[in-house]
DNA sequence: ATTCAGATTGCAACCGGTTGCAAAAATTGT
DNA sequence: ACAATTTTTGCAACCGGTTGCAATCTGAAT
């Protein structure tokens, strides 16, 4: 099997604790001795077991990321994000797929088998007594693009789905739609509610403005798609503002297929900002959530987490920003 | 901290050694003891700390999953296959983003000292060095979506490109296009050298038919269309093989801004299939990879080399297949 | 040369499990 | 009831490291 440290202490001809000392920083190690091991260690290619060591010290960087969405190409670039930024920490992600067969249970009992010393749950679908359960089990873990509360049970961070969809609402006026729908996503879903709640609030205030909304079955293509074939059935909106852009994406393809075009005959506003939007057929105009900013900070947060296992739950919010395409008429 | 066998091994008046083999299976534990065993642990909230035993057994279940595809949304499938497939098999994936910075030799040792039991290495764009230096560190490792050999180094799982490239050609020489193009990914690339002598082979051999080729500098949008401006620009085919989906899409958007439409003015035809190609603003024809029985098949290679670990390398070839859509004119 | 503080080193116990082995207990056959 | 098996059990050593502690070494100060 692998080079152990005895071996490389027999080598070098010092005690294995030389050794130890040699790859743990702060230890106490005189330069010539460390010379002589990491000699040996060369030659017999050694390098020291991560897990081994985790059991005297309790920590084995590895970090749990959890999530339920495969299928939207926005976490692609989340899970290129969340990978890069981990390693650059010295982290390592354990990988689990949440979806609707495993459940949830099994997979906090996994990752405590393998003592994730955090985890990340990048959802914003995730019901937050998941997020919960770890954070029941002394885990500490952070809820990226989870639902923001002001009292929060575990730390959050994301956007204020509520702002963004005042956003979207003032955008939408601002063009000067009279009549206009929030084509929001699943029902269930927290952001969905959150989204609805900011649109209403703005839409309501405004004097003169018809609403109209429903409900797409998922964050998806089809599931967009097919509710604005439905909406194009009867008397549509003129604008609507998309659940994400996935399914704006949908909702773009249902406007094609009815020959009619965006923003021409409907206008559409999609949320996230993911790379496709601004793939030239596409072009479409949404909100941009920084999911930057929102990787680095949650992979910030979980190591401070770490650091004092009984921090404050915390939210931490990003702003979001109207990117302008076109598929919204000007101003 | 977390609860420990020991603890669990006094509350439940038995040895350590009781409560280690109540968790082994194929161990000699009376039902009796395993009761009380079990009952202590449930009481306690036991479960056993997977890296520890992997000290003695010399198994993390740990996979290392590794991939420099973070941007072609036809591996969010592919990690999702996986994840779930692993899960399914009670595997752990690692996950390992090789992005341009990270040094290979670093990612290896870093899997090294996590002791992955296996390696998968998710790329049709890696070079087979990397995977080989797995192999050479005596860690079974399967290349998913890899170059065929007839004598590999490695376990490959995979399709053969160049067959994939013979197969465009005749879809496009069976729809009479007389003037075919081969618009390659990245010319370093094995996957776009395999497919472009597989196309060469069979155009070559066609009569009174004119082919030209090119290469974009990625398989990715952007650089699918601006090769296809390029194209564009001097007089093009009537028909192109391009390199995979998400390039070909690139091109349909080129051939929309320039007033052009497909498959009127020019067939494409991708590769892959990925879950957009059937999308109906793109209705992609394209040839399919089978990528769920790749990833299955992978998993199930790495799960056998783990058992015999000098098993001898092995190539799984899947075949492919067209998918007719709406983006070539039909026979 | 002597003293003494600070740096370096090795010993041995420990982290949380597993496992070969021999002793103890249960089962079987007569 | 007794011997021969088979099963179950606990002991103790081990997996590959870390770390508190006491012993040793070093170099500066006297």
């Amino acid at each position: 099997m692998a080079v152990t440290l005895k071996e490389v202490a027999e080598r070098a001809g010092v005690s294995r604790s030389a050794v130890s000392r040699t790859y743990t920083d702060g230890a106490s190690v005189s330069p010539k001795t460390r010379k002589k091991v990491e000699k040996a260690a060369k030659e017999l290619g050694y390098s020291p077991n991560a897990l081994a060591s985790s059991l005297t010290t309790g920590r084995t960087k590895l970090i749990g990321l959890i999530s339920n969405n495969f299928h939207n190409p926005l976490f692609l670039e989340v899970f290129d994000l969340f990978t890069r930024r981990l390693q650059e920490k010295g982290l390592r992600p354990l990988l689990v797929n949440l979806t609707d067969e495993t459940d949830p249970e099994s997979s906090l009992r996994m990752l405590k088998q393998y003592s994730v010393d955090g985890v990340i749950v990048a959802s914003s679908t995730l019901s937050p007594e998941f997020a919960k359960a770890f954070h029941d089990a002394k885990i500490p873990v952070v809820h990226s693009f989870g639902r923001f509360a002001s009292a929060p049970d575990v730390h959050v961070v994301g956007v204020d789905n509520v702002e963004c969809g005042r956003m979207a609402a003032r955008t939408l006026l601002a063009r000067g739609y009279k009549h206009i729908g929030f084509l929001g996503g699943p029902k269930g879903a927290t952001s969905t509610v959150d989204r609805r709640a900011g649109f209403m609030e703005v839409t309501g205030q405004a004097k003169g403005i018809k609403v109209k909304e429903s409900n797409a079955a998922a964050y998806s293509f089809e599931a967009g798609r097919t509710a604005m074939l439905k909406e194009l059935k009867g008397t549509h909106a003129e604008a609507y503002f998309c659940g994400d852009d996935v399914m704006s994406i949908g909702a773009l393809s249902a406007i094609n297929s009815s020959g009619l075009s965006a923003p021409t005959d409907i206008g559409i506003i999609g949320l996230n900002d993911m790379e496709m939007a601004k793939w030239e057929n596409i072009d479409l105009t949404t909100i941009r959530q920084p999911i930057k900013q929102i990787v680095d900070s949650s992979v910030e947060l979980v190591m401070a987490a770490l650091e004092d296992s009984n921090r404050h739950p915390e939210a931490r919010l990003f702003s979001c920003q109207v990117i302008e395409r076109g598929t919204l008429r000007p101003i």
